[in-house]
DNA sequence: TTTATTAATAAGTTTTACAAAATAAGGGCA
DNA sequence: TGCCCTTATTTTGTAAAACTTATTAATAAA
């Protein structure tokens, strides 16, 4: 038994005639015939009486015209289902990205790829950059956004640009009035930065200390909102990635950058290999790099 | 998107190799190569990602994994119910009977059926002989046993035995002491007979009228039950079908057989033309007319 | 670097599926 | 009853497909 005999039959059940059905199957009648016969033979026996003039179920292909309804339309349903997805026109594709980017950069990317795609599904993790990776590794998520991992694994980074940081100070800070700033210069006043565990913390730890230069922590806070609206309210100054310029701003912090070390990473995709994606989440990377290819980091 | 395809498909994905795959399938490597191949072309996209050394599922063939599970399944299932249906391990069959026979010789022959088909469900309808065939004209049952008909239509007519009357008469009734009773003589007596709307009493009527012999009822029921022990109590005569023989001594009425008219006629099978019958009931018309082709009447 | 393993490709063969033409059979109509 | 029309089956030849064997390419392991 196979698709194609029992679309067959189908077709001669309800059309109740070997001559109409070739005509609908695009078919002629002696292939429908042989198509129906030997449907009769892997069964066991008669599904359709036919005298030369009438055709008629037998009482098996009562039994048999339900199930191939059920079965055909079920499997019609199947294949258009895998088309539409390979079609981008079903599907998921869920990201993982830090907070940092997801707060900024990401909501302009996602609205591009909707309007293209709109009946693929986005959901988005926002979680710290350690566990986007996690996330991508264990196969939580598809596509993940953070700085570029030491090890990669079997995952690919791809790069989309690259970050360094910015101070922000309170509306009267007298550092306002310089262009430049150095760590050295900013760590004078109370530093507010961001709570174990964060890549972002971790990183201004590990470059000042090559630096040789100490870090005394007044406050800290888990989320960057939280960090900027405690500058703006002159509790002191902090360090956060230029990503977060308008964030800041916004919040009425003023933003200046900062020197020596000059700290600067890498922010890209982490993802398995393009060929290991689906088209939804391949199509979403294209997006991506896109949309930073040509970015100007000094319009952020 | 077929059969094939998909069952190609999901072996591959259980196995997660090619090579043992095909082995599975009884296949070359190379064929089973291009079927996945001919069913991602047919869909749209990748569903396996291959290297020389691994295979594994793209996020889309993760997706149809477990729509080809249920699909193969589903199908595997429906061909087994049919071939099932078609070896006669499986199925209903539906059978109207006039009671005289539902309640004499039926019983035996459809424990023979039984014995042959044990999973055929076999549904008995015990109605009057002119229910019978219309049930069996209306479709509601594929097999019927009663008198001839006298208008068949498309309905065939497999006759069993010739049935004709025997009187029954209380333990002491003066007749009884004759081998064979004459109508006229039995008529005598108090009658009792099937009411209206029933074939035997129409036969009876229809005979009598014919011989010019007037017909005075004393009592009428509606079941044959009830007229034997009518009989047996003493209340009058009647004329049952020879059939009934048996039922009738169990009840205590002795029986003779009855002429002048001699009234006799066909018990038998209507139904559909055999190419319309079901498998099972074809079965259980062969074992009804091997029950009764070498049946002794005279032994009822 | 070599070897073993695995999938893809190429080439040739068999099988299957199909169409066209001829045949057979049943219902309608005179 | 016999002829005609319609419809399904059978026959025959052909084109397509599915398959196998042999070969190639690629990669992980030794």
């Amino acid at each position: 038994m196979n698709i194609k005999q029992l679309r067959a039959f189908l077709c001669v059940a309800q059309s109740m005639s070997f001559a109409n059905a070739a005509n609908q199957l695009h078919l002629s009648q002696p292939a429908l015939s042989l198509s129906i016969k030997s449907l009769e033979a892997s069964l066991g026996g008669k599904l359709l009486t036919r005298s030369t003039r009438t055709v008629s179920l037998t009482p098996e292909g009562e039994a048999l015209l339900p199930i191939a309804k059920r079965l055909l339309t079920q499997w019609e349903n199947a294949e258009d289902e895998m088309k539409q997805r390979f079609a981008l026109q079903l599907g998921k594709i869920s990201i993982a990205a830090m907070p940092s980017f997801a707060a900024s950069l990401l909501p302009q990317a996602i609205r591009q790829y909707h309007q293209r795609f709109p009946n693929v599904q986005v959901t988005i993790d926002d979680v710290l950059s350690d566990a986007v990776v996690d996330m991508v590794a264990n196969n939580q998520v598809e596509l993940g956004i953070s700085f570029e991992p030491d090890t990669l694994n079997d995952l690919t980074f791809h790069p989309l640009y690259e970050d360094c940081f910015i101070a922000i100070l309170p509306k009267d800070h007298p550092l306002t009035e310089q262009n430049s700033i150095t760590w050295q210069a900013l760590l004078a006043y109370d530093f507010i930065t961001l709570q174990r565990p964060s890549s972002v913390r971790a990183l201004i730890e590990s470059a000042l200390a090559n630096a040789g230069i100490q870090l005394h922590v007044a406050f800290d806070a888990h989320q960057l909102a939280t960090v900027g609206r405690m500058v703006s309210e002159g509790m002191g100054v902090a360090v956060v990635p230029a990503l977060c310029r308008k964030q800041a701003n916004e919040q009425g912090a003023i933003c200046r950058p900062i020197t020596t070390p000059d700290i600067r990473w890498q922010v890209g995709v982490v993802c398995k290999p393009r060929s290991h994606l689906s088209v939804a989440a391949a199509a979403m990377l294209d997006v991506l790099i896109d949309s930073y290819r040509s970015l100007d980091m000094a319009s952020l």
